[in-house]
DNA sequence: ATGGCCGAGCGCCTCGGA
């Protein structure tokens, strides 16, 4: 089975970009990111005429996530449960055995900020419902826009994104701690090879074609599962069209 | 050209993104 996580930045705009997408990459399971659109708003129709089943969580403008499954998707549960929050970051399904929960997490804006507090009780609450699910389901795959480069090498110039957003001690050790549950970072355990470890560039500064980017979307896979990884992607082709999201697809094959 | 983004909305500026 291989899943994909991808941060799509409006679902109505990328429709076209998805659809050619998922045609061309042999994935099973992918989970999307800011949609952006209500979930009366969401392409049904169109993605099955392609083939594929969708659930989702969303809102107007902001946020938003679903998961896209060839296969049947059961046992559905959106938000994190119990966790107050009215921005739809999360949305879990189970699809071929597998549970496979989609995280947007939040940005944080800048270290101290009100919005970095609430990513931080945002994160608190994401790593007890991962404890919990993995509890529960042997095969679990946290795949999303997480938000934090793990490491220095996981920007293009640590002197630059060392100790801010994204960056800073207190969001790589809560990621750490997402690690500790017994989840493997599927692409830094498997680099794809290729040009880039990144799965994300700015819009502004040719930061694509530049190179410099950031390595925040991430596949988690349990022990279980992680055991028969066999290849990560990070699918370069559709930050390369016009009008792209400035995220990439990452996938994990097992 | 060393750079000056992009999506959404009670839109023509502001917010949010990372």
């Amino acid at each position: 089975m291989r899943i994909g996580t991808w941060n799509v930045n409006s679902l109505r705009v990328r429709l076209p970009h998805l659809l050619e997408w998922l045609e061309t990459d042999p994935v099973d399971v992918v989970g999307l990111q800011e949609i952006k659109m209500q979930d009366e708003q969401f392409p049904h129709e169109a993605l099955r005429a392609a083939g594929w089943n969708a659930v989702s969580n969303g809102q107007k403008t902001y946020n938003g996530v679903a998961i896209l499954s060839r296969q049947a998707i059961e046992d559905v549960v959106l938000d994190i449960p119990g966790f107050e929050d009215p921005q739809k970051r999360v949305i879990a399904a189970t699809v071929g055995g597998v549970r496979v929960i989609c995280v947007y997490v939040v940005n944080g804006q800048a270290v101290g900020s009100e919005k970095y507090e609430y990513k931080m009780r945002w994160l608190s609450a994401l790593h007890a419902y991962v404890t919990s699910e993995a509890a529960q389901h042997e095969k679990l795959a946290v795949v999303g826009d997480y938000n934090i480069a793990p490491a220095p090498e996981d920007t293009h110039d640590p002197e630059v994104w060392e100790g801010g957003i994204l960056c800073s001690d207190a969001e790589r050790a809560h990621y750490r701690e997402l690690l500790d549950v017994g989840l493997v970072d599927c692409l830094a355990l498997n680099p794809p090879e290729g040009e880039t470890r990144f799965t994300w560039w700015d819009y502004r500064q040719a930061a694509f074609r530049r190179n410099m980017g950031l390595r925040i979307d991430h596949v988690l896979a349990s022990k279980a599962l992680a055991a028969t990884l066999s290849e990560c992607q990070i699918h370069l082709e559709p930050r390369r069209r016009e009008r792209p999201s400035d995220h990439a697809p990452v996938s994990a094959s097992f």
